[in-house]
DNA sequence: CCACTTACTTTATAACATAAAGCTTATTTG
DNA sequence: CAAATAAGCTTTATGTTATAAAGTAAGTGG
């Protein structure tokens, strides 16, 4: 059943990576609309969110926006840091700050299944010299 | 120069007090147009920002809302947890996982201006008896 | 091959956010 | 103290992000 969409979805994550910085749905919509010019803003949604699900694609809470996930494994809950001067993304992964941070919301007896972990800041590239 | 706002800010987040859940901007705006109907959205949006920077709101970048700060100070940066079932919001502070957070972006040069940490997941009045 | 189920797509609209211009209040200057 | 100037809040208008609901086509079982 879930063979129609898969096509759509290579698509976006293709857009994806091809970009080195965050796209925004709308930004997947247009340079789509290129080859498929009747696609609608929920195909975008749709597509991105089972990318989400899966993991190949991460969404940037703090920019509304979407990158290809880094990683060659995607199971993990990965640390983006985000440089406001040239834009640039990495992902990361501890999990041992994970298990810190699980260990700090049980405590409460809080049962983590999401984590948003995004850091803003200066890359090395933009920062002073 | 900086008394006009005072006003409405001190409405703003008189309003988020009075919740103990998020609260978007513009559930903000409707609450506040009860006293006065003219207001417009960047009205708010300016007053949010205005206590966003000072520390005594947060913006929960996951749900697009809007919290009080429950702390007594402001000055931290602060881990969200956030119950997908009952909406509650609990903050928390941690300086070593934020150390943590920054030694591990400081390896390749980033420096971190502003974090972001939401945790989804469910609290434990709503879990699993 | 036809009826049924599933889920993707389309249409339409809702929710969230901000740019730019205008206005009001505070401050500086003559 | 009055007028000019500066600062920033508010208004108008619009742009961006996201989703509900209905429609449609693909896969599935009889």
């Amino acid at each position: 059943m879930t063979k129609r969409g898969e096509k759509m979805q290579a698509d976006v994550l293709g857009v994806l990576r091809r970009h080195p910085h965050p796209l925004s749905a709308y930004d997947v919509l247009r340079e789509l609309r290129a080859a498929h010019p009747k696609i609608a803003p929920p195909t975008i949604y749709n597509a991105l969110e089972a990318l989400t699900k899966r993991g190949h694609v991460h969404r940037i809470e703090s920019l509304k926006a979407y990158i290809a996930c880094q990683c060659d494994s995607h199971e993990h809950a990965s640390i983006l840091s985000i440089c406001d001067d040239c834009g640039k993304v990495e992902e990361r992964v501890a999990p041992d700050l994970l298990d810190r941070l699980s260990g700090i919301l049980g405590e409460t007896g809080f049962a983590p299944q999401r984590h948003v972990i995004e850091v803003r800041g200066v890359c090395a590239a933009c920062g002073p010299g």
